[in-house]
DNA sequence: GTCTATACTGAGATAGAC
DNA sequence: GTCTATCTCAGTATAGAC
């Protein structure tokens, strides 16, 4: 890869994590990065080609990262397979893991799911993710119909992606460790996912 | 109100509820409306304010029977408050009612809540709303510490927001009547919001 | 008060010289 | 591989007709 190309994503990087895909204009990144506008172009093809390299260069090792978790939660589940606290924990961690070396990133990924433009790269990348993680959900909750299941799938990417944006807005919520985010989504998701179809908990809290 | 601004604003939610906010121009708008690019700065100022009102004329509305729920619940709830699920369908369903009328409408509150560009609408109008409930949810869940329920509540607004984008991706989910999928929403939500802290559930499902 | 015509700046994209 | 110049289309602004 050629410094150009590196200097391009880089900035790219930068710069769309704090605005957003649509907001960055190329103009603003190839300012940043000290090059020419006509070499994104070249290097990449357009600003959307951009995009998917930048996505991905991060997103690909996360995505092994995932899918390793998954290998050993049901290596240690054995014959009942994985749990589903298991399952949820190596599809969220990973993606919040790299805010240790590329804290924007984690944000960046926020923003393009809200922009709608992470369909189109998840559609080309991360389908046989996507495959495993719901034949693996789908073992852990067995009494849970088709529709019902994918649509708790859906909740949780909503958990996730606003997780990923940042704290919540108010003055009533802290920013907390990753650790701490991560159990937090968890106890959250899978509660979610354990309620009973049609028949909500009506027990009082204590 | 003029029949230019109507057809201004008409044309803008429903092209805006298929493209998004960005990606639809002023351009497009005005020819779907059949009027004069300047009108569009003469009525509304510029294309973020036409938002503003795009949004207002029908979120004014779905926020007044949000509090209108509430109040009920409230009332029926008497001295213990309002229940957990009443509280979190006061805040849900009204967002999802608008569907009957104006299905684009609740499409574009998604899209909008994704590109960023609610943020500025909710706090120039929505705050007397966000106090509310967040005191509701705060008496009908004394356990659960400031910080955890505002995490909650982020978690909750991106549940809604993925709802509001329409069904999951893949093949595996339906589209749902509105009142199944609020009923779909509340029973993840408010099972997510009861979940203890730090001690996640380890029963196994039956 | 309302609308039309037109111009200004900045966006993404592209062709062709070097 | 890189750069200059240029194309089209975006949001915005204003002058002036009715």
């Amino acid at each position: 890869m050629t410094e150009t190309r590196q200097k391009l994503l880089d900035a790219a990087e930068r710069l769309m994590s704090q605005n957003g895909y649509a907001a960055t204009s190329l103009r603003q990144i190839i300012a940043d990065a000290g090059v020419n506008l006509a070499s994104v172009h070249y290097h990449f093809g357009s600003k959307e080609e951009l995009l998917d390299e930048l996505v991905m260069r991060r997103a690909g090792p996360v995505n092994e990262e995932r899918m390793a978790m998954l290998d050993r939660a049901e290596a240690e589940g054995g014959a009942r397979g994985a749990s589903l606290e298991r399952i949820l924990e190596a599809f969220l961690a990973p993606a919040f893991y790299v805010r240790a070396t590329h804290p924007q990133f984690v944000k960046l990924m926020g923003r393009l799911y809200g922009e709608g433009m992470m369909g189109l790269i998840v559609r080309k990348h991360f389908s046989p993710l996507v495959v495993r993680f719901q034949a693996a959900l789908r073992r852990a909750l067995p009494d849970l119909d088709e529709q019902e299941l994918g649509w708790r799938i859906h909740f949780m990417i909503g958990v996730m992606v606003r997780a990923m944006f940042g704290p919540p807005d108010g003055l009533y919520a802290d920013d907390p460790s990753t650790e701490a985010l991560i159990e937090r989504m968890v106890t959250f998701v899978s509660a979610g996912f354990r309620a009973r179809v049609g028949q909500r908990e009506r027990v009082e809290v204590d």
